[in-house]
DNA sequence: GTCTATAATTTGATAGAC
DNA sequence: GTCTATCAAATTATAGAC
């Protein structure tokens, strides 16, 4: 089943899993590489540049998540259930020490990234912002919600505090407190 | 003013806005080097190695961080007031597109960088969610406030956010709700 | 598509003169 | 403390054989 996967999407697979553990450029071409049998001339036949590699990441990973957003949609299940299936999608990214969202650890390298990888984060950020906006406007007694880009903001920022201290608490904890900003009205 | 304070002093100082705007791997020490204008080898003599470097960086930046919150609790502007003064710290800290607070950016890199580094920031988030708990404490009616640990991850994931989406608009709101949390009971 | 081979550059780090 | 000189290793990237 994974043997059956071409060597472009193995290579994305294994940079998925390294840049989402330790960041853009603590990946190498090589790491790729070893992880899927291969030399590192062939990683670059597949993505000549290093940019071109992060830029299909970002594509990879956004379709991919998106996906799982119109899914919520067509299952129904009201406003504050899909709220609460996004959070899930958010705790499923975070394994402590393993793995982050991609897009919190790109977004924190942003600065040193090349544009066209940059361009691809904030478009993730702004399909889940417009995303929860749609679900927002669902919701009755809008009154004390967090905005979509404060739900995004918290939820990244606690992935990352979550990393540091080795310990979900502070990702749970986000993840209650903007279910219950959400319920009580 | 500039000219008078030591070259390591003036090296963590490059070092800190270099770090804090590109993350730790995209610093060099010869970058450091010309910022200050030697050769990079007197860089390391000052810090042997670049984990020395970073651990310093972290170190400095603490103190001077928790330097400021005891400089906020003997003012004595009452735990709402210091609540405001703990979150204008961390404004100040996001320069959007130039810097974010040192342990967010290398809170993100926190798996790829050195165990002594890690426990550095480590102890940054420790010690304000800390300070926080006492600030906390003294809130009358504690119903529907945020934990210390939320506060902190929102206030960090914001600033990534921010500066993904070159605008202040993630930090700001963020700022707001926390307050806004605590003022209205 | 993958390989060997290699170029070109950068990087962290050290030895030793001054 | 800073310099020159240098190293070993790593990294991105390319040329050309198979």
């Amino acid at each position: 089943m994974t043997d059956t996967s071409s060597m472009r999407e193995r290579i994305l697979s294994s940079a998925e899993k390294r840049v989402r553990a330790v960041g853009f450029h603590a990946v190498s071409f090589r790491d790729l590489a070893n992880d899927v049998g291969v030399k590192s001339s062939s990683v670059h036949y597949h993505f000549p540049k290093k940019e071109d590699l992060g830029e299909q990441l970002v594509k990879r990973y956004s379709e991919r998540f998106h996906a799982r957003l119109d899914q919520i949609d067509v299952e129904e299940v009201g406003p504050i259930g899909a709220l609460e299936a996004f959070i899930a999608l958010y705790a499923e990214a975070l394994v402590v020490g393993e793995s982050v969202c991609l897009c919190a650890i790109l977004g924190a390298e942003a600065n040193s990234l090349p544009g066209r990888i940059n361009a691809g984060i904030q478009a993730f950020f702004q399909a889940n912002t417009e995303w929860l906006t749609e679900i927002h406007r669902r919701i009755p007694s809008s009154t004390m919600l967090m905005t979509p880009i404060e739900i995004v903001s918290a939820l990244e920022g606690a992935m990352i505090v979550s990393t540091v201290m080795k310990s979900r608490e502070a990702f749970d904890a986000t993840a209650q407190r903007i279910m219950a900003n959400h319920k009580e009205h």
